[in-house]
DNA sequence: ATGGGTGCAAAGTATTTGCACAAGC
DNA sequence: GCTTGTGCAAATACTTTGCACCCAT
């Protein structure tokens, strides 16, 4: 859509009103070398859209995305979808990106600075709204050492309608509903 | 692994202490004699392996049971892969199955005649650990008034390490950790 | 008998992989 | 310069579909 902040996440990292230490890009840097990993273009493009916005987005959105500012401003290389999909799985790896499956497909999202939380998920629009709940929290642990078990994390999305497709119940998908 | 209760749920369907009225077998029957289709030896194989045992099981798990009792009982006929994914979303829409995406693949339980409940997911065995929770209905209620909207449903997947894997913590997915 | 169901094989869709060339350190 | 990364195309995994024959009603 824009390409304006392509490079704002150079030095610190906003987001709200929290600002934390190193940006994506660094964060993704310090994983890449942890692993013995390369620091390349391409990378720097992904992690660059990615981050760009918050929003949810899959594989193919953020293809789309990069061939689009790729025709607008000469970024000098493309990305290759393998490289896209290579690249998502180190951003998860890395802890950046969540990845969530939404009937099928892969769904990813921000991980990094970015406060845990859940969805409710329109079942008619796709649409995903985010909130936060200490109780589930608190609920998943209590839940957890009934059983022995060690918690990592968790995934709770809460499927129904949405308020605006409640209300005109007649029309499906639209272009309108951006996730 | 038995083939012994093939045919158990003919009448009453019992499920722990709870009996209720109909079994897998005819509440399907309803189903689909409510949307013209037939019942077929097909659907009543499927039907019968499905809630032979409860557990959580993907469309192969399902084809590998079925080949394996048509080899030990003369059962008639074999269901083609086809036809079981077919069925298995019948049996989703008939509101018997839950369908469940565990990375990538489709994961079916008990929907009908079983209560409400969520997972603990072991990320080193793939089991899955089911539990209920009351709060966490209260909980799904109150995020949805929040934002207007309709709940239909949800889904919980806490992910960690369970119990034995928390002991052996050397060893990776073993053929005794069935789901 | 007749319209839906099944099996087969083939098509989709989303993602991964082998290999030759290119590029980071 | 040596190894890791990338792009391409092909492979893979899972699921769905078209079509000719079959069976429940």
């Amino acid at each position: 859509m824009d390409t304006a902040s392509a490079d704002s996440a150079q030095s610190a990292y906003a987001l709200g009103a929290v600002t934390v230490a190193s940006s994506p890009q660094e964060r993704f840097s310090e994983y890449l070398q942890s692993k013995g990993k390369r620091i390349t273009q391409q990378r720097r493009i992904l992690v660059d859209h990615v981050f760009e916005r918050h929003d949810h987005f899959d594989a193919d959105e953020l293809i789309a995305n990069l061939s689009r500012s790729q025709q607008e401003c000469e970024e000098g290389r493309k990305v290759s979808r393998p490289t896209v999909y290579r690249t998502l799985n180190e951003l998860v790896e890395a802890g950046l990106l969540r990845r969530m499956t939404l009937s099928g497909r892969s769904v990813y999202e921000h991980d990094y600075g970015y406060p845990q939380h859940d969805h409710l998920h329109c079942t008619k629009c796709d649409k995903l709204i985010e909130f936060q709940s200490e109780e589930l929290k608190q609920l998943r642990q209590a839940v957890a050492n009934e059983h022995g078990f060690r918690v990592t994390g968790h995934r709770l999305i809460v499927s129904g309608i949405c308020e605006p497709c409640g209300r005109n119940r007649h029309r499906g998908k639209s272009p309108l509903d951006l996730i």
